[in-house]
DNA sequence: ATAACTGATACTATATTGATATCAATTAAA
DNA sequence: TTTAATTGATATCAATATAGTATCAGTTAT
């Protein structure tokens, strides 16, 4: 089970380069070479988040994408729904049986309770969040693991 | 993003099925019916979860499948590992900027810790506790929602 | 004018998921 | 002892999702 898609994971590296850029235009190109994204799968990506109002570009020569949300403001929880859409662990999993009426639902609940605990724990992840552990990273002795 | 496929779905309410009517052979036929799973689909799950010794079968007439395990002993995390793979939120994502040498990397170990979370909220789920809740919900006033 | 860019969209390939079909072997029971 | 009900094993297919490519028009700095 693949909990993170290729997009989920190319848009939060094109993300975590325009963070550490801030203010300037990062063209896909740059994006695509340094990260080591394909070029126009990439190009979707950066469409889909300028929708999502995450980054504005700029058209022409020396343009670009830049971050328009706050790096903090930005939860992998949000990129997931974006690129793998909302988590929801099932559909009511028990309504042939005892389901007629949904609301009360025991079992519903259990699993609701676990998609609530999963959504949490993605919202706690922002971009920001990341940006500042991986500078955290560079400032250690070199490679890690 | 779907978090438990079909073949997850049906083989939790296979095992709920064999665990109210344990002691008993339960056919897949009578399973898919009741269950409302398709017949040959439901078969292929049947005889994965022999292969990893949670039910037994009996061939021929009056035959069917019977618990083996404790359902007690079978979270769901296990059926998710069977039918959908071990949950891996993602190959380290960072690998090319800093991760020449994984294991201190700092981002990875924040991705590592998602995973256990939502591992260890499946492996609270299991087919016995799932089984008590619907009994406590059947012994409520019939309906739920 | 031109080269470096994005916007938009159509297309292809591959993998995963969901489902069906077939036939042999086993067994309870008529 | 035949028959119907059943599992074991395996092959195939269809639908959907994921991953990646290609093309062309429009914009802009130089």
């Amino acid at each position: 089970m693949k909990v993170l898609t290729k997009k989920t994971d190319y848009a939060i590296r094109a993300l975590l380069m325009l963070g550490s850029r801030r203010g300037e235009y990062v063209s896909a190109k740059t994006i695509s070479t340094d990260q080591d994204i394909p070029y126009q799968f990439l190009r979707g990506l950066l469409q889909e988040m300028i929708r999502y109002d995450l980054i504005v570009s700029k058209e022409g020569a020396q343009g670009g994408f830049m971050m328009k949300k706050e790096p903090d403001e930005i939860p992998i929880a949000q990129l997931i729904e974006i690129f793998q859409g909302k988590v929801q662990v099932s559909e009511c999993m028990f309504r042939k049986q005892i389901c007629a009426n949904r609301s009360r639902c025991v079992l519903r609940h259990e699993i609701m309770r676990i998609e609530q605990v999963v959504n949490s724990e993605f919202d706690k992840v922002t971009i920001g969040k990341l940006l500042r552990d991986l500078e955290a990273a560079n400032g250690m002795a070199h490679g890690c693991g």
